[in-house]
DNA sequence: GCGACAG
DNA sequence: ATCTTGTCGC
């Protein structure tokens, strides 16, 4: 795949702030994706504080029998601190790497964490989606910013995260009697959209099939 | 001011 | 995120 470097790497938290303001203006909300989704890369990222070392995951799967077509792992050394809001800084270097050795364009990419369910409206999955130039979906197993009420119990049910007087993304029952996740659109996709799509890689698991394998890949380098 | 805070 | 296997229950 095509990564863009990203052009400017910010110094310090302030100038990752002004970096976000700047790049947010450059997200699309909204278009189609490719119908049906063939394809789909999923990402995730597993460190380990202690040796400050990280290991990021890029998975190629088969959207319709979930089937991996690719994986790649690349492991590393933690370069920026976690800040809740600014981990994109922290993640996007190893997930760039990953990214380059994947060779499927995919349809749509599923990143661990938010889309633009985010403090400034710009979470990891929209950075994602900038230096790729491809549809992304966040997916994260906490709300970050917004309100919402519990979905019902049952497999599909979702309620809109509320943020800031808009609906930022949606509290989304992947799995019956399980913990919602929390979905936003990253770049160039629907809100709506991006729900049905997550729900589609989530036959039978609360994390969508791409990022589970994503997970349990980078979570293994690590142990290693 | 206080608490909360994606991974 | 991480410390952590098997086990109980729908």
């Amino acid at each position: 795949m095509n990564v863009d470097e990203p052009q400017t790497w910010p110094a310090s938290l302030a100038e990752a702030v002004d970096l976000q303001l700047s790049l947010r203006r450059l997200v699309k909300l909204g278009g189609r994706i490719a119908d049906p989704v063939r394809t789909v890369l999923g990402l995730d990222v597993t460190y380990d504080d202690s040796s400050s070392r990280i290991a990021a995951a890029a998975v190629v799967l088969k959207a319709d029998d979930f089937t991996i077509l690719e994986e790649y792992v690349v492991t590393g050394t933690v370069s920026f601190p976690y800040v809740p809001g600014l981990f994109a800084f922290r993640e996007l270097p190893p997930l760039i790497e990953a990214m380059r050795k994947v060779s499927t364009i995919p349809d749509v990419v599923i990143c661990d964490g938010h889309g633009v369910a985010h403090v400034r409206r710009f979470g990891l999955a929209c950075h994602v989606g900038l230096v790729t130039g491809l549809p992304t979906i966040g997916v994260a197993k906490n709300n970050f910013v917004g309100v919402f009420s519990d979905p019902g119990p049952e497999r599909g049910s979702r309620t809109p995260i509320r943020h800031d007087g808009e609906v930022v993304g949606y509290a989304v029952r992947t799995r019956a009697e399980v913990k919602p996740v929390f979905v936003s659109a990253g770049h160039l996709i629907e809100p709506t959209t991006a729900v049905m799509t997550v729900l589609d890689l989530s036959p039978r698991y609360r994390i969508p099939e791409p990022v589970r394998h994503a997970d349990q890949l980078s979570r293994r380098a690590l142990r290693s």
